[in-house]
DNA sequence: AAAAATCTACGAAAATAATCGTTGACATAC
DNA sequence: GTATGTCAACGATTATTTTCGTAGATTTTT
């Protein structure tokens, strides 16, 4: 029998998109806002506003995002939080290019960008923390 | 003036789709291959030949295989390593969801999933390679 | 050599994602 | 209170991705 692979589809919710990224991206970085709060984060994206509404309104039925009616311009807020969501998009980007490899996606990621002295001592003492108590 | 953000787009050639990931992903593994062994590797996702055969003729025109056809059953063999394409996903990953930076990108990778005692020191040992040529 | 199997090529449908125009409700400014 | 601006809703369009059926060429089997 083969192992069972952790799917991190069947999970709660469909995963964003592209689009549904910068959106929630705006979100988390400066918490619930309303469309054209949303929209003007995203001016450098040449989006109309609604476009950005459509697509914030779908994303309300999708789950991703949650949204309080009660002022006349609704407010909006990520539904889930960005961990949780980068947790899962990582959970198939390693499924899907890594072969299923944490380690081969680590060291990728380490290659892919400088990182900083600051952040690798960072990252040397999460990895400390990590084998201390597995 | 902003930063400018390295754009993993407009690198040589199209990310590969999800679906397109599956099959570079058995080429990865196995090298070159002909459409019906590309099938047969992908048997367990139940997708039809024709679809794989069309898929793979698509990737050639986008430049992301490359063909040999010099036999009565064309082979085919991914047009970039496997590390490039690995890379180029992560600097996407890397800006939609975690706003570029590559430290939470790591740190998350290893909450995602759990990570072997010899994988974790592997890494620790990329690390300090890392650290001591800057 | 006829029949069956195996390919590629091609077209087009179905599914999903992204985009925006228009309308009507409501609010504000005049 | 009429004109102007802002908003959500909705429908429709366009683009992209995934899917597969059918046709025609070539090889293999009988």
């Amino acid at each position: 029998m083969g192992m069972a692979k952790p799917d991190p589809h069947s999970n709660s919710g469909p995963m964003p998109t592209e689009a549904e990224l910068d959106i929630l991206q705006v979100l988390w970085e400066s918490g619930p806002l309303t469309v054209r709060e949303a929209h003007e984060a995203l001016h450098g994206k040449q989006i109309g506003y609604t476009t950005v509404l459509k697509q914030m309104q779908l994303m309300v039925e999708k789950g991703l995002l949650a949204r309080n009616e009660r002022f006349r311009s609704h407010v909006y807020r990520a539904a889930h939080p960005r961990e949780r969501t980068q947790e899962r998009l990582l959970q198939r980007l390693m499924q899907t290019a890594f072969s299923g490899s944490a380690k081969n996606l680590v060291l990728g990621a380490l290659s892919a960008k400088p990182v900083s002295k600051a952040e690798l001592a960072e990252i040397r003492k999460f990895l400390q923390d990590f084998e201390e108590k597995p």
